[in-house]
DNA sequence: CACTAGATTTTCT
DNA sequence: GAAAATCTAGTGG
């Protein structure tokens, strides 16, 4: 799709917020459809920055090593065990942060990891912070998405199923076709399971070698 | 483009 | 005290 178009139904879909049950599956579905579909983040300026989410991975609970929830619930990854539909946030390496999305039903924990968006609305305002100037190293991996919108753990536990600071809406469904499927990044245990999706091809998906 | 050392600090054992 | 769902900047091809 041509980017003029794509900034153009991005403005009409600022308001399509996705449903509490679109959260309520079991989670590498809802990894797989969260593809195609729009973050958006209003700045406490009122700016709106957005993206194409292009890049997930699920995470689930006790049958998942990789997964922060693996030993049961900890002060961190307390939101994980609530209602889906809620920014689970965390530091990571001591300087980042990831964002994810809760998933199935309140105290089944599980939740999804943002890692990578096509940026559509507020760019300018993104480059400003993250400092770099080559757009497609803006938001192609967790830590420099969160960056270039200003999500930190503020944010953490935040409705994303409301209109607020952080909620995500429908833009477009992605055929499977166009879907890529591979073990998951960054992980030592549970790399047997492919649970993490990319839209194939896309320049915003991190790591160019792992984009097919 | 491919590979890698080093940064940095919260979180949990 | 060790590990961590990462990134940057450096080297070399």
């Amino acid at each position: 799709m041509l980017a003029n178009d794509l900034t153009r139904k991005a403005r009409e879909h600022l308001n399509s917020i996705l449903p509490r049950e679109f959260y309520m599956e079991y989670t590498p579905i809802v990894a797989k459809k969260l593809l195609g579909k729009m973050l958006v983040r209003i700045l406490p300026s009122g700016n709106i920055l957005a993206g194409m989410i292009v890049e997930t991975e699920a995470y689930r609970g006790k049958d998942d090593p990789a997964s922060h929830a693996y030993k049961g619930k900890t002060h961190r990854n307390t939101v994980m065990f609530g209602p889906p539909g809620h920014a689970y946030i965390y530091l990571i390496y001591g300087m980042y942060y990831c964002l994810n999305v809760v998933t199935e039903p309140e105290g089944c924990p599980a939740a999804v990891l943002i890692r990578a968006i096509q940026p559509l609305l507020g760019i300018s305002e993104m480059i400003k912070l993250r400092k770099v100037n080559k757009l497609r190293l803006l938001t192609n991996g967790p830590g420099r998405l969160t960056q270039a919108m200003m999500i930190d753990k503020a944010l953490n536990g935040v409705d994303m199923t409301r209109l607020g600071p952080l909620y995500i809406t429908d833009l477009m469904t992605i055929p499977d076709d166009n879907i890529g499927i591979s073990p998951r990044i960054g992980i030592k245990d549970g790399k047997d399971k492919l649970w993490r999706f990319f839209i194939k091809n896309n320049p915003f998906v991190s790591y160019s070698a792992q984009r097919k």
